[in-house]
RNA sequence: GGGCGGUUAGCUCAGAGGCCCAGAGCGCUUGCCUUACAAGCAAGAAGUCGGAGGUUCGAAUCCUCCACCGCCCA
């Protein structure tokens, strides 16, 4: 690119003929992207003040997840406001993390390299999946069993590639993000920092562990948090079956009834069935409230009580209670000191159950009949839970599984099966685990957790003191914290994870003392108790009776994610940076994981810190098909970002994404695409024009132009006022329409041909002065939204005269924006100290003779369209003569601007007709005669 | 069942007490190759602002109820 700089007092203009006809966009992104990096517009500043800093605590992604849509859309939304920040004088942080350890990338290994990993194998330094797979001659649909070392092994390499998709991707979009400042939330750093936080946590007496009925998916054999659950319809059906009433069969108690119906959608939890109740006004069950039941087919004696849960309406009104079915059965066997008999395994198959005569000092489950409940009940062994359903209803349709064969064998008593009608089909609701695809079971197991059910309205006082944009997602969270059920599981079955720190000592059997927990010290973070002695232990104690085992579980991903504005801030380690970037600034996220992701954050900041985790949490809506449904995988090719940037290029994806406001769903709609790369064209030819007039340097002098300056400068409080509230869709709009109609459609055709006059140069300085005011300007109000493009245009000759080599690094266009320059802002700051850049000052332009000048001028130039359309004159054809109609008030306006209005109309001048009737300003014209 | 959003032109969406007797882009009709731009410019057609009440001089906008769509929670 040449400039021509003829002499010194001529502005720098560009010869149009150095430029394509038309944007590269593909080659200028590229080059671009390598610029930026050289001009390390993406670093910040890590000696600034806190109060000079904006900290954006972004979303580390899950990079085995698949790219969609909804990444570009929210993640442009930051980098959108990370570049406005920048650009207002803030020190921006704006840093990138991966969230790659848990589930999805476990499952991921597991299907792209076709193994397993199971605890007790030993290491295999060497392993070549492909090879070994082929020694063991092994069919495809069989896994390959490796280590747990091996398997976090495969973890790793397989995050690292995918990682880099995602890198790529957001280098592509331009984002600002910081590389310094990457990190993963399963590396080192980060482990020793989740690591810490359950130190800081158990110190504080907040964790605690137990066994307990905890949320279990039994095909990934994993604890799961209230968070990771939910409800999905599926098919089930009621199952009638009858229960008999100990009382009144084996004790001959009269006027009790001899037996009642359970409505049941599972039936295969009879075996675990430990109690019966009813709600206490339900009349038809009240003379069975204090006596016993007696299961069907396994011949329990459980009580009945009466319990005002129980739901009079629903199935016959009496339900059995078993060990566990759901959350109400937990808590009533808490309440109500009941049996335990779980009867689900980890695996989610009947485990093996030996049943005993009650009274018997055998251990078992008790039974009437042992013997027979025995038979039944090992005919389900190694069954899944499914097929337990089946075999159960089986037994229920037979004579021998009925409570009344109590009173003798079943060829002496006249009975009925306790089935009393075929399964009646339904629909309800189940609880899933959110990745899982059979139901959750309650299953007792040993657990960590984070005590958190006491702490509802501090919790909701913490995330109150957050300003959410918009404002109804912070009722999002209170909701969800008031309704919180659980205190949270933090541990996990897993492998690749973050271990948690503790060791058990044994006792002289080699008994794990869970209670005498050994916690790991500061000093040893981050630690695998696997490989590492507890404190006080050596190596060969592990195992040993007296000596020590490590825990063998991990921490839930979000136990580790919920510490980014901690591992961002370096929390507790030798370069501690929490006094400077702590608390964040700003939390952006889609509203989809309010309740986990962002909850879980203020968790952690309300228990560590007993502050918030950051003063603003933007959120971000979601990507919708057309048919406004959630946009799913499972439906059709799935679009992935990249062909889009690809077809569309970076700035119009990213002018697609910064259409759709904070909070709001925005359907998936390619035609916003051809419009952002429309504006890309027109600002690139906008800025051609404007750039390539040649003129003295000179005063803003005349009337239009200082009535556009005007209007120029009431654009920019407005888009500013708009991104202070995060309302960027609406900056960019309030841009756009500025841009488009004002500048491009109307002034720039009101003073072309004064920009070229050879008769009037001080006219022409001005028109000009203007045009590359307002062309400044608007490339600035864009540039967080469109950063190429602008870029592009802005090194032409801005980059020169301002001495901003990136439009990224040149000022907001205002002194009115809170900035830490200006001393306000977030409401702390500090007036900015000597040195820094002073904010660009839209050129000191006298005000106009009439603010409304420019109007004036566009509604006058309309009508002279109108009339040559309707006189079929062509738009560029010269006019003879040119009158306008109007009041004489409309006409007196209409002076000020009138020989601007001429030329655009190519008129010589404008013949004034004044009338009484207000219809605006109506132009009668007549073409050359030929 | 509860909470939160949404319902405005054929489509996607702005507008949240008077500046709107209703706006944009796309699509549609008509005209224009006007030396920045045909990925453009201009002129137009197109909506009882989901429904019903209410407040008000005045309601797309505020209040009440209802319907439908979506999300979250039971």
């Amino acid at each position: 690119m040449t400039t021509q700089t003829t002499d010194n007092n001529k502005v720098i203009s560009i010869n149009p003929r150095d430029l394509p006809r038309r944007f590269d966009v593909k080659e200028r992104e590229a080059y671009w992207r390598t610029q930026w990096d050289a001009l390390e517009i993406s670093k910040h500043d890590k000696t600034a003040p806190r109060e000079a800093s904006f900290v954006i605590d972004s979303p580390p992604p899950t990079a085995s997840g698949s790219l969609h849509p909804g990444h570009v859309f929210s993640y442009t939304h930051q980098d959108v406001i990370a570049r406005y920040r920048r650009m207002t004088g803030w020190n921006v942080v704006y840093p990138m993390g991966w969230d790659d350890n848990g589930l999805p990338t476990e499952r991921r290994v597991q299907n792209y390299f076709g193994v397993r990993a199971e605890p007790d194998v030993p290491y295999d330094p060497d392993l070549n999946v492909r090879k070994r797979r082929k020694e063991l001659n092994l069919p495809d649909d069989e896994q390959l069993v490796v280590s747990r070392a091996n398997f976090i092994e495969l973890c790793h390499q397989v995050t690292a590639e995918d990682e880099k998709t995602y890198k790529e991707l957001f280098n592509r979009l331009g984002f600002s993000i910081d590389w310094d400042e990457e990190y993963a939330t399963i590396d080192d750093r980060c482990r020793g920092i989740a690591q810490r936080s359950f130190l800081d946590l158990d110190e504080r007496g907040h964790v605690y562990t137990a066994e307990l009925p905890t949320m279990w998916d039994v095909d990934f054999q994993t604890a799961v948090a209230q968070a990771e659950v939910e409800d999905r319809p599926t098919p089930g059906a009621y199952h009638d079956i009858e229960f008999g009433v100990y009382e009144s069969l084996i004790e001959g108690e009269k006027g009790v009834p001899e037996s009642f119906v359970i409505s049941t959608t599972r039936p295969e939890m009879i075996p675990a069935c430990v109690a019966v109740t009813a709600h206490p006004d339900d009349e038809r069950f009240k003379p069975l409230f204090g006596k016993h039941a007696i299961t069907p087919g396994f011949f329990a004696k459980v009580p009945i009580f009466p319990s005002e849960k129980a739901d009079p309406e629903k199935g016959t009104g009496i339900l059995m209670l078993c060990t566990f079915g759901d959350d109400a059965d937990v808590e009533w066997w808490r309440t109500h000191n009941l049996e335990l008999r779980p009867m689900v395994a980890r695996n989610g198959e009947a485990a093996p159950r030996t049943f005993v005569p009650y009274g018997s000092d055998e251990p078992g489950w008790g039974s009437l009949d042992p013997n027979r409940a025995q038979f039944f009940y090992d005919q389900l062994l190694g069954m899944p839970l499914e097929k337990v359903r089946d075999k159960i209803v089986e037994f229920m349709d037979c004579p021998g599984t009925a409570a009344k064969t109590m009173q003798g064998t079943e060829d002496e008593v006249e009975t009925r099966n306790p089935l009393q009608s075929p399964p009646r089909p339904i629909e309800h609701v189940v609880r899933y685990y959110e990745k899982g695809s059979t139901p959750i079971e309650y299953i007792p197991s040993r657990q960590w957790f984070v005590r958190l059910m006491d702490k509802k309205p501090y919790l909701q006082e913490i995330g109150a003191r957050v300003e959410w944009f918009p404002g109804f997602m912070g009722k999002r969270y209170a909701d969800w914290t008031d309704g919180l059920g659980h205190d949270w599981a933090i541990s996990r079955q897993r492998f690749f994870g973050v271990a948690i720190p503790v060791w058990y000592p044994l006792d002289q059997e080699g008994n794990p003392q869970y209670d005498n927990y050994i916690v790991a010290t500061d000093d040893m973070l981050p630690v695998d108790p696997m490989l590492t002695p507890a404190p006080g232990y050596d190596e060969t104690q592990r195992g040993e009776p007296n000596g020590f085992i490590g825990e063998q579980d991990v921490f839930d991903t979000w136990f580790t994610s919920s510490l980014t504005p901690q591992i961002l801030a370096r929390w507790g380690e030798p370069n501690d940076r929490m006094s400077t970037l702590y608390p964040a600034d700003l939390r952006p996220q889609a509203h989809d994981i309010i309740r986990t992701w962002a909850f879980y954050t203020i968790v952690k900041s309300a228990l560590h810190n007993d502050d918030i985790p950051w003063h603003k949490a933007m959120i971000s809506g979601f990507i919708v098909d057309p048919d406004r449904k959630k946009m799913s995988k499972s439906r059709g090719a799935p679009v992935t970002p990249m062909p889009l940037v690809n077809q569309y290029g970076a700035d119009a994806v990213r002018y697609w994404a910064a259409n759709g406001r904070p909070g709001m769903d925005m359907a998936f709609d390619d035609n916003v695409f051809t419009i952002g790369s429309k504006l890309v064209t027109k600002l690139y030819n906008a800025g051609k024009f404007v750039l390539m007039q040649e003129a003295e340097h000179g005063e803003i002098n005349t009337e239009l132009d200082r009535a556009f300056v005007n209007d120029l400068h009431d654009t920019v409080r407005r888009a500013t006022d708009a991104f202070e509230r995060f309302e960027f869709a609406l900056a960019l709009q309030i841009t756009e329409t500025f841009f488009w109609d004002s500048f491009t459609d109307n002034y720039i055709e009101l003073v072309k041909r004064r920009a070229r006059s050879e008769t009037d140069p001080e006219g022409r300085a001005s028109a000009v002065a203007t045009l590359r005011l307002a062309l400044n300007t608007l490339l600035r109000l864009f540039a967080p939204f469109v950063p190429t493009i602008t870029e592009e245009v802005w090194s032409w000759t801005f980059a020169k005269e301002t001495g901003h080599p990136s439009i990224h690094q040149s000022p907001w266009p205002t002194t009115i924006v809170p900035s830490p320059l200006t001393g306000e802002g977030q409401g702390e700051g500090e007036p900015g100290g000597d040195g820094m850049p002073t904010h660009y000052q839209l050129t000191p332009v006298p005000p106009p003779q009439s603010e409304s000048s420019f109007q004036t001028a566009c509604r006058a130039i309309a009508a002279v369209r109108k009339a040559k359309h309707e006189a079929s004159i062509g738009l560029g054809k010269p006019l003879a003569t040119l009158t306008i109609t109007a009041t004489q008030d409309q006409l007196q306006q209409l002076q000020l601007v009138a020989p601007d209005v001429a030329d655009a109309g190519g008129a010589p001048q404008i013949t004034q007709n004044p009338t009484n009737s207000d219809n605006g300003y109506i132009a009668t014209v007549e073409a050359p005669k030929q």
